[in-house]
DNA sequence: AATTAAATTTCGCCT
DNA sequence: AGGCGAAGTTTAATT
């Protein structure tokens, strides 16, 4: 076994000696990598069982297990994270691990008959994640900063049902007309353009105010403008890297307060 | 460096020691498992960058590339399998492996600034995976309750040998008529409506008996059914979990039983 | 190649 | 705790 600090790696090592140290590791909630010859059994949701062949796994502090095969981004069997049970026992040629759920009630079982590899490591991480602009994030962004879209905008509803879905953001402008709003994390194509443009006939049916239809986007596709002019319909530079920064800026207090306030 | 046999592993490797075996990895399209401390960036259907942190990497065969952090099912940056250029480079202090994908274009950069672990696997992996169950479950499953198939149905044999092949299960029905059974786990596709009627002249040419051929499956691929109609065979809707679910009931006892019988 | 539908979806957020 | 909607969804099936 070669140990460096908190770093336990074994490489080849015997049924037995696996054991031990996958024990340990879960008993400690570290995470553990396994690379070994195995079969896996699931049955909870679904029911699978796979062949005997060499994978990965992963195990993790919370619980979390991955079985990934040589290729392809899902693993073929799996456990979320959360309340789970792990345990890993041996027979004289066979090590079996473990991994049990309450709610739903379903277990992940990986038998192994030859290990190539057991690391136990510790892994500490508290660097923050932050992800620029989804959807989501542009529509939050005009409801905290409604003057993204333009000035005098007010918005009214979110996520507003009418006939043929959901419109993003739902407002008016500074001379009290409506405006739907439709946004786009990306350059906007004609389907976005046909889309909003439903929606505005659905609006316009309920209403008798006059309704603009703003498409919010990065930029639009070719041919695209023409088909708003056709439409009558408008469209606004909408930057994403400044929605995340004004979303960032108001710390989601702003925000809490207008779904506070709708 | 530790090796033995195909597996390479170093542990607390410098960023340079790190690079060669990466390199060498992804040249050779092997398994790589890595954990350090880093960056991630990604650019392509959105941004996002994760601050540094111990996590833990895997790079696959086929291009895919995972970053988990210590805890959840899901990683927190990707690439999914494919045409993905995959390269590592080190300055002096920082091992920078970058995933690049073109359609959509997106890119995945992890900056290393100090490796635990790097292991270079191959990973020899055909067992065949089956959600629910195998065909052969299915089988067994029809066997052992052969109302699943059809009320009144009782199975002679299985893997009945007949001129192109084998017929899945080969038995009767209430009124007396002999009906071969051909069984997909899957959606059936119009190749097997074909094979299944080449099993039926061949089992008429021995036979005056009336012979039904019943295509048992999860489902029928788009114009199988007219190509059925066409052919004289009828399909019967089977469903693997159903099969799975009969065959944990019964056990494995009376399907020894049947099997002694035959 | 583009579109649709399913997933052991997972995850977050709101009721 | 349950329900609904989104995801850098992925993946398989279908047009």
């Amino acid at each position: 076994m070669s140990q460096r600090g908190s770093l336990n790696v074994l490489i080849s090592p015997s049924i037995k000696e696996s054991e031990r140290l996958i024990d340990e590791a879960i008993s400690q909630r570290r995470t553990l990598f396994l690379a070994g010859r195995c079969r896996v059994h699931y049955v909870g949701r679904a029911e699978s069982k796979l062949e005997p062949g060499e994978r990965i796994v992963i195990i993790k502090a919370d619980g979390s297990l991955l079985v990934h095969r040589s290729v392809g981004y899902e693993p073929v069997n799996w456990m979320p994270g959360g309340e789970i049970v792990l345990n890993a026992r041996s027979t004289d040629e066979t090590l079996e691990v473990r991994a049990l759920r309450r709610k739903p009630v379903e277990s992940v079982r990986i038998l192994f008959d030859q290990m190539q590899l057991v690391a136990s490591l510790s892994l500490d991480d508290s660097g923050e994640f932050s992800l620029y602009a989804s959807e989501q994030d542009m529509r939050k962004a005009i409801l905290v900063r409604p003057d993204l879209l333009e000035e005098g905008f007010k918005p009214i509803t979110y996520e507003k049902k009418v006939e043929p879905g959901f419109v993003d953001v739902y407002g008016e402008d500074k001379d009290g007309n409506l405006v739907v709003v439709e946004i786009k994390r990306k350059t906007a194509s004609k389907e976005a353009a046909v889309q909003l443009s439903r929606y505005i006939e659905a609006v316009r049916a309920r209403s008798s105010r006059l309704v603009r239809g703003v498409l919010a986007a990065p930029g639009v596709g070719k041919d695209v403008q023409r088909t708003l002019m056709t439409l009558g319909l408008e469209y606004r530079y909408l930057d994403p890297k400044k929605c995340t920064e004004a979303l960032a800026r108001t710390e989601g207090r702003k925000l809490f307060d207008f779904f506070r306030k709708t």
